[in-house]
DNA sequence: CTGCCAATTTAGATCGATCTAAGTTGTCCC
DNA sequence: GGGACAACTTAGATCGATCTAAATTGGCAG
C-alpha cells in the first residue's frame, strides 16, 4: 500500500496518471482513455479491470489534459459586477440550470464593478480557453474592454447592459414594457398627477430604456414630470434613504414614484415612512420583486422580471451561439406587475 | 437590433499559438516563450518585436497549456451554497482580495446547497486540478462527500460548516462568543425572563454551537428557556413569518429572542408587528448584520460577525496551506453586538 | 589569432491526455 | 487451411505551452 504514508502528511510524491493504471494492468494509455470516457469499443472485462485499478491506484482523471487535446473546454465563465445581489444571483441559477444541464461547468466571478478588474478576469477567461462567457458588464464599460474577447475569444453573451460598439449577442428585459406597466398602474389605477423615476446609475443602459418610455407615457397620459426626483443615483437603499429624506424635507414628493429598483424602494419607503406622518400619499413602485419585497413595511409593489427566466434565455442564446442545438425560448419573458401596499394596492 | 447576423463571423480558422509568432519572426518557441513570461534573458529588441509581431497576429497566451507543463494553476474555486446570500457574497470578497493579491483567479460554483451538485463541483475543481478549494459545504454533506478531494485533491478548507470525520482545515466564527453576547444583551441591558433562539437549519453546524453556549448562559442567568421558540427552522425571511405567526397565536411570546440570521430577524419582525397591537414587547436579535438590517422598520439589532475579514482569514489559511509565504491575522474577528431598535435600544 | 566568458537563443523532451490508423485476436464458413 | 469479418487493442503523433542543457554570438584580454 503506497498511500499508507498518512503520518507525515505528504500526500504523494506524484500524481497517478493514465499511464500508470494502464502499466500495472499490462494495458495501453489509448484503453484506459476509452474506459475513462465510457467508450462503447473496450470490452466490460476490461472496462472493469481499469475502473477497479483506477480506484485502487487513486486515479483521478485530468480534464485539463484533456481539454488541451481535444480543443474544447467545459467551463463556462459568469461575469458579474456583484454576486450578492439577488437579481444576479437569480440570473446566475438560470444560466447554470440550463447550461449545467448539458454538461458544462459553470463559475461566476466577481468583478465588483470595476473595470480593471473585469478586464483581467476576460483575460484570464479567454486565456483558459474558456467555452463561453456570459457578462453583466461592469457600468463603466467600453467598447475596447470587449475588443480582447471578440477577436479569437470564446462566444460571449452581454447581459442586461448594453453597449455602444461591442457587437455582441445582447440579452436583456424588455425595459419599454417595464416602463409602460409602471405609468399605466400609477396613472390608471391610481390617478397619480405628478410622477417621478427614482434612483438608478447614469451609466446602467436598463435607465435609459426604461425612464424614457416612463416619461413618455406618463405625459401623454397628462401627467407632471418631476425631473428633480428623477435625477440618477446610485442604486443601493441607502443612497436612495439619503437622498429621499434630503428632497422631502424641500418639498412635497410626488404622487407616483417608479423606483429602479426593489432595493431603491426600500430607501424611498422608509424615508417616506420616517417623514412628515400627515403628508399626502405617495403610490411607489419597485422593480425586480425580491423576495424580500413581500416581507417589507410596508409590502413593496413591484414590477417581476423573472431573472431565473432570463437567465435560463441567456443560457441559450450562448449555447446557440456555441453552434449547439437548443431547445425552449431565446426571448426574456414579459415583466409583471405585483401589486402590494407600498402603491395603495393592499 | 439584431447582431447576430451570422455572415462576415468567421473569426480565424485557427488559433494563433506561441509558434507561428516564433516563425513569423524567424525564432523559436522557446524565446517567445520568455518573452510571454517576462524573463530577464530576452533581449530588449527582440522582446519589443516579439511583442509587437504576437499584438499584429492576435495571439492569445493559452494559460491551460501552461498549466499543463508546469503542473501548477492559478485557479481558486469558491464552492458555496448560496450566492446571493449577502453573508455568502461578503466572505468570498474577502477570499478574492486576499488570493488575487498574490495572482490567484477566484470562481464562485453555486451548489444550491444540493449534494449531488457539490459533489458533481468537487469532481471538477480536482479534474481541473485547481490550485486551491474553499467551500461552505451543502447542509447535508457527510465525510465521504470531501473523500474525493482529501485523497489527491488540492488544498481545500472548510468554512463556516464543520463537518464530522473530515480533517480539513476549518474556519468559522467565534460562536460561542455570539452566544454570549446575545445572551449577555438581552439579559444584563434589556432583562429578558424567558429567551429562545429562533430558526436555523438543524444540520447546520454554527446552530449547535451558537444555541448551545446562549442557552447556558441564558439558563446561568436566571433566565427561562423557551423551547418551542426554539425549535430548528430553515434560515429564511418567509419561513421565520410563518413560524412566527403560527406561535403567536397560540400564545405570547418570549420577550428576548435571538435569531438565527437578519433574515429569520425580518420574518420575526414582520410577524410581531402585525400580532396583536397591545402586546408586550419582544426583544429582538438578528446574527450577521445586513446593510439592509439599518434600513429595515423596525431597524434590526444584530450581532456583525465581519464576514470580509472572515473570508480574508479563510483565504489566508489557504495560502498558508498551499505553502506559501501568509501575512496578516489567521483568526477569525470577534462577533460585535450593532444594538439598534429591535431590541428596544433604539 | 585564440580562448574565455557573458549574454542570448534554441532543439528536443515533456506535461497528461486524445486521435488516427493500423495491429491483434477469435470465430465462422467454404 | 485460410480468408473475411467483427471485436478489441495499441503505437505514435499531437494539443500548446515550459524546461533543460547545449549552441551561438560578440567582446575583450593575452
Amino acid at each position: 500500500m503506497r498511500e499508507g504514508q498518512e503520518q507525515g502528511d505528504r500526500p504523494e510524491a506524484r500524481p497517478v496518471r493514465m499511464i500508470d493504471v494502464a502499466n500495472s494492468l499490462g494495458l495501453s494509455r489509448a484503453t484506459v482513455s476509452l474506459v475513462m470516457r465510457n467508450s462503447p469499443l473496450v470490452s466490460e472485462v476490461t472496462r472493469r479491470a481499469v475502473l477497479a485499478e483506477a480506484e485502487r491506484l487513486g486515479y483521478i482523471y485530468n480534464q485539463a489534459a484533456a481539454n488541451l487535446r481535444t480543443q474544447r473546454n467545459d467551463l463556462v465563465g459568469l461575469v458579474m459586477p456583484d454576486v450578492m445581489n439577488p437579481f444576479v444571483g437569480e440570473v446566475s441559477l438560470g444560466v447554470q440550470e440550463v447550461l449545467g444541464e448539458v454538461g458544462f461547468f459553470v463559475m461566476i466571478a466577481n468583478t465588483v464593478d470595476r473595470v480593471e478588474l473585469q478586464r483581467q478576469i476576460l483575460r484570464s477567461l479567454v486565456g483558459h480557453r474558456a467555452a463561453g462567457v456570459v457578462t453583466i458588464p461592469a457600468l463603466t464599460s467600453t467598447a475596447d474592454h470587449f475588443a480582447g474577447i471578440r477577436r479569437g475569444g470564446p462566444p460571449t453573451v452581454l447581459l442586461l447592459r448594453h453597449i455602444d460598439g461591442v457587437e455582441l449577442p445582447f440579452v436583456g428585459t424588455d425595459e419599454a414594457a417595464i416602463g409602460r406597466l409602471g405609468a399605466e398602474h400609477l396613472i390608471a389605477v391610481h390617478g397619480c398627477r405628478r410622477v417621478a423615476y427614482f434612483g438608478g446609475d447614469p451609466l446602467a443602459s436598463p435607465r435609459v430604456g426604461r425612464m424614457e418610455t416612463f416619461r413618455r407615457a406618463v405625459t401623454e397620459a397628462g401627467a407632471d414630470w418631476d425631473a428633480t426626483w428623477s435625477e440618477p443615483l446610485e442604486a443601493t437603499a441607502d443612497a436612495a434613504y439619503h437622498r429621499a429624506a434630503e428632497l422631502l424635507a424641500a418639498g412635497p414628493p410626488p404622487d407616483g414614484v417608479l423606483c429602479h429598483s426593489d432595493n431603491v424602494a426600500y430607501g424611498l419607503a422608509r424615508a417616506l415612512r420616517l417623514g412628515t406622518p400627515d403628508a399626502a400619499p405617495c403610490a411607489v413602485l419597485g422593480i425586480d420583486d425580491l423576495h424580500q419585497s413581500a416581507m417589507w413595511n410596508p409590502s413593496i409593489s413591484s414590477i417581476a422580471t423573472d431573472p431565473v427566466e432570463l437567465g435560463r434565455v441567456c443560457g441559450r442564446v450562448l449555447l446557440a451561439e456555441m453552434g449547439m442545438p437548443v431547445e425552449g425560448s431565446r426571448t426574456p419573458p414579459p415583466p409583471e406587475l405585483h401589486a402590494r401596499a407600498s402603491c395603495g394596492c393592499h
